[in-house]
DNA sequence: ATAACTCACTTGTTTAAACAAGTCAATTGG
DNA sequence: CCAATTGACTTGTTTAAACAAGTGAGTTAT
């Protein structure tokens, strides 16, 4: 039951064909529980768990003693998805554009008090400081400063860097990427952004800062991403749960 | 079993509260379900659900075979919290700063085509087209464009949309708002924004648009919120799921 | 010594059942 | 005619059980 993908990200799929498709109309009700049980032959709770991905995905919304409704709306094509993990070079691909990544720094460094701060990572611990940069289309888009665990991957090359870091870290070293933390500010545009992206008139960069752990809770990647504000747009679905201060 | 939260959340309130005093220790594995079920006297699923929440908020990761291990970092105190909508009135009281909102234009329009293509509201739609200016500790930082559909609130008043829009929806209408998709961009400071809000060197804004949506699936609100770069924050916890071409 | 296996533990998936609670239309009672 | 009730539907919460599958330590067989 693992080769065969679970049984709710089956129906999870069919569904989300379906609302992307127009097969269920947008505004209106998807079938019941019990109609989706007895077509998909199985539980209650596995169709249950199958839609509450789809709410989480923003395409329908669920209300107690009335059913599922389809809010579906097709999102924009350049926007990243939150909610998931996806690197540069998966973004570019579902998108059907030309990404390229150069490396213009690759240095190791042991982290100090002000770069502890500023990171996370225990002081005096080992690091990999690389530079990258993200064209799209030809065009510099992105400036990556990243930080990597020198433990986590012992021989990590410029080479390897300039292809999918995170192809190498899971299908290489068998690493499991679990949970990522990031975080969305506007900061002013520094000479180093400067040397490689060219802003027009703009003064500011939006920059992505991510916090990455593997499967032991250990983090083993800082990466602060610095866009181009004109390419940047980022996309979320937000579950309003009731407040609660117990 | 409504007025009482329900058991599930009942136990992720209490595992949170431990993970954020550090009763957990950073790093280690918190009892197995096996563990928790005893202590709580309920169903294995019920612990898990708690579990799978604190995994959403980015405490805690788990791993089949192993266990569910602290992940806990405290996090920035004027973030926004992703993955819950909240007002910035509430975000504010949280994070314990002075809030203040006017209203500085309040009128009625109907969407026309151009207007229909930006927000989503059909051609023709009657509207409230709000413009407020957020104050946070007595410097305007937000400035914020809304766009209201008349038929889900006929009695909106300026009054009314200076103080909390989402308290009145909810607690007069008895309006649930569900679901909110929003997206982050940057974009150029307009004249409009400098009116009111002090830019400094900054040639940017940061952009938050906000679709909400009621209980019945219908987009009643569109915010376009324009924040002080300086001051804007956003944080996230992602998980990493399966990629899957089904 | 080491490789393979076993075993006790962990989390992950799925099913089944019961009851709570919201919604809406039809029926009933005044 | 209108208000209240009923009843059939919907989704929401919780329990119980079984099996799958990953982990790691200890044991066994070579």
């Amino acid at each position: 039951m693992v080769l065969a993908a679970q049984k709710f990200l089956q129906i999870y799929s069919v569904l989300k064909a379906r609302v992307e498709s127009g097969e269920y109309p947008v505004g209106q009700l998807l079938p019941s529980e019990n109609t989706l049980i007895t077509e998909f032959h199985c539980s209650r709770n596995t169709v249950r768990r199958a839609i509450g991905e789809l709410v989480r995905d923003g395409y329908v919304q669920t209300r107690q003693g009335w059913g599922v409704c389809n809010i579906f709306h097709p999102i924009e094509q350049t926007s990243y998805t939150m909610g998931t993990i996806e690197s540069f070079r998966e973004t570019a691909r579902r998108t059907g554009q030309k990404s390229t990544t150069r490396v213009e720094s690759f240095t190791r460094i042991l982290a100090d008090q002000a770069l502890a701060n500023q990171t996370g990572f225990p002081v005096g611990t080992p690091l990999f400081c690389l530079w990258r940069i993200h064209d799209l289309n030809g065009r510099p888009i992105i400036f990556n400063i990243s930080y990597l665990r020198e433990d986590c991957m012992p021989h990590l090359t410029p080479e390897i860097a300039s292809e999918s870091l995170y192809r190498y870290l899971e299908e290489e070293l068998g690493m499991v990427i679990v949970t990522s933390k990031r975080t969305i500010t506007v900061e002013p545009a520094t000479d180093l952004d400067r040397r490689w992206i060219d802003l027009g008139q703009y003064n500011c960069m939006a920059v992505v800062t991510n916090q990455a752990y593997n499967s032991q809770g250990v983090m083993f990647e800082y990466t602060q991403s610095r866009h181009h504000p004109a390419i940047f747009r980022f996309q979320d679905n937000a579950v309003r749960r009731p407040v609660q201060d117990l």
